[in-house]
DNA sequence: GCGTATCGCGTTTTT
DNA sequence: CGCGATACGC
């Protein structure tokens, strides 16, 4: 390892990069300008710090900025860099492109709509249309009986979300994410038939329908290709480990002409293969292309040493192929610490309490945060936190655009834009009274039918019931076809829609109403419906309470919501057995996953990180169960943490039932099910024999079918056929 | 057949 | 809280 930073000062290019320190690694890649460059990074290394200097540099050395393309994860993350690079030059960044790999897309896509066959009118559809597409699909297609069980909507949101793609398909993801569910595989088949159908009728496009596209562009119109990889002669990747496989294709073609192409990633954290990315992509970088550049960031710059060195023996088990070792030179005397409480509401008073203490201590309050593994771990802590009057913020969850009544106002403007796009027709007819899911169909069916929906509209016959409601609608339609200030039509939509969201929200609706003003505002802001509707389905906004500009206010997330963030003091809370790792995780690689996760929270420290679990937690039943701590805290090493000092928490940790703690890595392999594929053979079982299953409960093995494949009939859910390799059975 | 009110139950992660 | 099942009313 070395063990001296080689100042790099850097009269040979412009003063501005004297000002901040790059080390020997960052620089050789910041100044690597012709070929391949893959920079694999550890947490915390300067990733983005080398990102942004690159981007300087090139600028520096006469590149036109619309020539660099720059991708990355969000796309708040490209408008960070660019401004940071912007302050390094003395000058404004706002030529070069930058965005997501989805936001670019879609951009090319309008641009060469021609070339791809279908219309420049497209709505993007993402996960909170589900609902609707389901409602639609099965009434037309009369899916029967079988659906109690079918488990259409969640699978139908991964196809949405690109969590099925062209090379991960739909029977692998079944079988990984839902082995259970094997049974019902014929029905899911037909469904994405269905829906492919579905969303080519009627001008929709999901996530990977952006990606698949873009990459046709590329590779079925060379004139296209040519244009577009000239025009971008410097391609840059942010969180390489993120991509997915088409993405990898995509940059493949778009660097076909020059080869500069610049990845950036880390793969022990990669946390989003449920949604197709494929960490592999790094390995297979070298192979892409030729005489790529492998460059290794091992220094952190973000935590201190003993923080490190628990987010180091975190990973130390897991199957990385780019082994880096992190270190730090940042010193500190605080050694991380282990909370145990009784229950998730000590554990929310926990935290509150060493906040007020950090407080105190003068730690503003914006510099800390919680982390979890899913959006509903922090209900209890977020009552605690309002009763102790400290102001939050929660990431995760829920997208300002996907809450129902927003959903409602957009479709208005959808169909504006696109005036096929059934799916947000049948969303504004099922807000009128008495039409429901069968009058809707009905009518959008007839609406689809013509060239000019509102005429249809207007001579649609509508039910005495609904005739009245039918009528203003129709009389809206008109008024907003005469209409192109996205302003003025949110008026127009708001004057007939008001009325309609009251009644459907009445319980609630105030507090909704707040976020329908914040959608006046950003609409305020564009000039043309399409593009607020592409970015607001791509990148949504945030939701803002009023004070928004106020800044000092604890920030609880999702882990992955806190990805590439980092906070001076970190919680991470629930990290109990069947919490984290979530209790669908299976052993293999989404125990790996998971595992990355916690890493990945554990890594956002600077200098405090508190992990705390509950040991009680409230079950299905409503009763309170017993719960350990999760595994991955069971496998860290003892020495590397200490148990937190606060009072009754030490007292409570002694008296547990946890030997494995104190025991250390002794019992290690209790816990922790064998890596990768767990090999159960078919023998384990005989006919008749009695296991157990988590969800399921206990049932008794029927059949031994296919070659890893057991009927299983359970007491409480019947027959159900189970393959070995995924269900969790346990023989009793 | 269709729409609506109500109760009870379970909640992964998201560009 | 949001969603599914269920019962009731037109």
């Amino acid at each position: 390892m070395q063990t001296q930073i080689p100042q790099i000062h850097a009269d040979r290019d412009h003063p501005q990069i004297n000002r901040d320190r790059l080390n020997a690694q960052q620089y050789e890649a910041v100044t690597t300008v012709d070929g391949a460059v893959l920079v694999v990074a550890g947490a915390g290394s300067g990733k983005t710090r080398t990102l942004v200097y690159r981007v300087a540099h090139l600028l520096h050395s006469g590149v036109p900025p619309e020539r660099i393309l720059l991708l990355t994860f969000t796309r708040k993350a490209s408008q960070e860099m660019l401004w940071r690079a912007g302050q390094l030059l003395n000058d404004s960044c706002s030529r070069v492109v930058g965005g997501t790999f989805h936001g670019i897309a879609n951009m090319l896509l309008r641009r060469y709509s021609a070339s791809l066959g279908f219309g420049s009118s497209f709505t993007i559809i993402d996960r909170a249309d589900a609902e609707g597409i389901i409602n639609l699909l099965k009434s037309s297609l009369g899916f029967s009986g079988k659906e109690k069980q079918f488990p259409s909507k969640r699978v139908l949101i991964n196809m949405i979300s690109g969590a099925v793609n062209k090379s991960r398909d739909l029977e692998d993801l079944i079988l990984e994410q839902y082995g259970h569910l094997s049974e019902h595989l014929d029905d899911i088949l037909v469904l994405r038939k269905h829906y492919g159908e579905f969303k080519f009728d009627h001008g929709l496009m999901d996530y990977d329908d952006l990606l698949v596209n873009w990459k046709r562009l590329l590779e079925e119109d060379p004139q296209a290709r040519r244009d577009i990889s000239s025009r971008f002669s410097y391609i840059m990747v942010d969180e390489y480990q993120d991509t997915n496989l088409i993405q990898a294709d995509i940059v493949r073609l778009l660097a076909l002409g020059h080869n500069n192409v610049m990845v950036v990633g880390d793969d022990s954290q990669s946390i989003y293969s449920f949604r197709g990315a494929d960490f592999y992509n790094i390995m297979r970088f070298p192979k892409l292309f030729e005489n790529t550049q492998i460059v290794k960031l091992e220094e952190n710059y973000r935590s201190t040493q003993p923080i490190l060195s628990l987010t180091n023996d975190i990973i130390r088990n897991s199957a990385e192929k780019y082994t880096k070792t992190l270190f730090s030179r940042i010193e500190g005397e605080f050694v991380p610490e282990l909370y145990s409480a009784r229950d998730e509401r000590e554990e929310a008073r926990f935290v509150a309490a060493t906040i007020r203490k950090l407080r105190g201590e003068g730690v503003q309050l914006e510099n800390i945060a919680v982390l979890f593994r899913s959006g509903f771990h922090s209900y209890k802590l977020e009552v605690e936190l309002g009763t102790h009057g400290f102001d939050f913020e929660k990431r995760g969850g829920l997208k300002l655009t996907e809450a129902a009544h927003m959903k409602d106002v957009l479709s208005f403007m959808r169909i504006l834009v696109n005036p096929k796009d059934t799916l947000s027709w049948n969303r504004i007819l099922l807000q009128l009274d008495k039409v429901g899911p069968k009058t809707a169909q009905k009518i959008t069916a007839t609406i689809a039918a013509t060239d000019d929906p509102v005429a249809a509209l207007g001579s649609y016959k509508a039910a005495p019931a609904w005739k009245k409601g039918f009528e203003k609608l129709t009389v809206l339609c008109r008024r907003l076809l005469e209409e192109d200030r996205p302003t003025a039509i949110f008026e127009l939509v708001m004057q007939y829609y008001t009325p309609l969201f009251q009644q459907i929200y009445r319980d609630d609706y105030p507090k909704r109403e707040k976020d329908l003003d914040q959608l006046k505002g950003i609409m305020a802001s564009y000039d043309d419906l399409q593009s607020f509707i592409d970015d607001t389905t791509i990148d949504p906004p945030e939701t803002e309470s009023e004070d928004a500009h106020y800044s000092d206010r604890l920030i609880l997330s999702t882990i992955h919501s806190a990805k590439g963030l980092e906070w001076q003091v970190v919680f991470v809370i629930g990290l109990a057995d069947g919490r984290f790792p979530h209790a669908a995780a299976l052993a293999g690689d989404q125990w790996e996953e998971e595992r990355r996760l916690f890493y990945v929270a554990a890594t956002r420290a600077r200098e405090r990180l508190y992990l705390c679990y509950p040991r009680e937690m409230m079950s299905t039943d409503r009763r309170f169960k017993r719960v350990g701590m999760s595994p991955f805290l069971r496998e860290l090493q003892p020495g590397l943490y200490r148990h937190a000092a606060d009072g009754h928490a030490a007292d409570g940790y002694r008296s547990t039932d946890e030997p494995s703690l104190r025991a250390g890595k002794k019992d290690v392999a209790f816990s922790i099910p064998k890596s990768r594929t767990p090999k159960r053979s078919l023998d384990d079982f005989s006919l008749g024999s009695k296991v157990s299953h988590p969800f399921f409960g206990v049932g008794i093995v029927k059949k031994l079918t296919k070659p890893r494949t057991l009927d299983i009939h359970f007491d409480r859910h019947g027959l159900k056929s189970l393959h070995l390799d995924y269900a969790k059975l346990t023989i009793l």
